[in-house]
DNA sequence: CGGTAAATCGCCCGAATGGGGTATTTTTAT
DNA sequence: ATAAAAATACCCCATTCGGGCGATTTACCG
């Protein structure tokens, strides 16, 4: 990417919301610096417009929202960074709290805005991406600097709330598969029938969308959740 | 501190090269919404000034500079925020590197620019940080976001060679299996037959002494070895 | 060049898995 | 007390996997 300055940037937006997606796609439509290359009010919708884009269509960033139906932002964010290195994200959310933005950069966000900030600012944040840097909110960036500066505290005060919505049982499950255990094993170590640990395995796959043994391994070693 | 908007923001400045000093001084001059309280060249006339100040005299933020000569502006940082806790201190440096970053954190500087930072925008950074902001340098936000997304990687990521003696391709069989594709899948992906890859997969599970996939793909990523 | 190792390919068979579905029991929430 | 949700259990069927076996081709080394 050289020579940003003439070049056209790439965005797109995921935002559920009708209407502020719709003000938002407006606005940005008045800088020509930037392309529109797609809007979507989910993260699965995201997703399906990054698969079946072109390398040369993709976005080089993308707003996101975190409250999304379906797979949340943070998760969309997650799966986007595992296949689209070359898209950045800035999360663009009304949530402040700690746990939100801790888990945003865990997945790999670039930048992180709050809502409120004025259009200007966010076309600046979009093309400040493009040349390394990470356009975080003030507040926002307060709160980096209090997890650095108090390392650990965050992950260990919130008790690191689960992704995906896991049951305790079904953690206790997920630890044994991802220690290569079968199914019978599994059965024979937690005294259930192999066909309940078989139904619990299903039900994680569907929390985790994944289909696999390796895909939920690997997914739960990436996000710790074993 | 109510009502920061009609408040005039004490400001002090500690910078041992004179040139800049002044520079930075005249400047600041021009906003009225500034009071410029002190200017030093060393981190300990910055103390000085602040032992002998009556409180109300006290800056509400510092600019200050890391290289000092005598005590450096993190120590400086560090004592003043052991003392004065309602003074800000944003380091104003030309360092880039983690290390000054994050021990300028960890002794509680509430912000961090980099000396080509617009004076409009450091006066902004000024205000931000009345507000409860956090003013950083986006280049330097990449820098804070990549130590909470990786904490204490750097550690292990060095000369991480490739245990268990695989060969190229089957490092490639087994990057594919950790993304939880099916031999079939992965042959597609590697141009050989389910047959070959299926063989791969074989002496894979013999060198690391494994015998599932979610066993190899919990040891590939515990290794780093994908 | 010849021998050996590595890579590629193929098959058999039993075990295991994944996805769909149903049913019962237990727990939880109202 | 009741309804809904969660946990437990089971079945069907198709596919995939793992381990064993064997063969051919290619690459490497002395």
């Amino acid at each position: 990417m050289t020579g940003t300055t003439g070049q056209i940037l790439k965005v797109a937006i995921v935002e559920d919301h009708d209407i502020f997606r719709k003000r938002l796609s407006e606005l940005l439509g008045f800088y020509e610096e930037l392309e529109l290359v797609f809007t979507t009010e989910s993260g699965e919708g995201c997703l399906n417009y990054l698969n079946n884009s072109e390398e040369e269509n993709l976005p080089d960033v993308i707003l996101m929202d975190i409250e999304l139906p379906g797979i949340s932002g943070i998760e969309t964010t997650f799966q986007i960074n595992e296949r689209y290195k070359d898209s950045d994200i800035i999360m663009f959310t009304v949530f402040e709290n700690d746990e939100r933005i801790f888990e945003s950069i865990q997945v790999g966000a670039t930048g992180y805005l709050l809502k409120d900030t004025p259009i200007d600012e966010v076309v600046k944040a979009l093309k400040e991406v493009k040349r390394g840097g990470s356009p975080i909110s003030p507040s926002i960036a307060r709160k980096l600097i209090g997890m650095i500066s108090k390392p650990g505290k965050e992950e260990t005060s919130e008790e690191s709330m689960v992704p995906f919505d896991l049951s305790p049982a079904e953690i206790r499950i997920l630890e044994q598969v991802t220690e290569g255990k079968s199914n019978k094993e599994i059965a024979e170590e937690v005294y259930l029938s192999p066909w309940t640990v078989k139904t619990h395995i299903k039900n994680i796959y569907k929390k985790m969308h994944v289909n696999s043994r390796a895909a939920a391994v690997r997914l739960a070693l990436k996000r710790d959740i074993v």
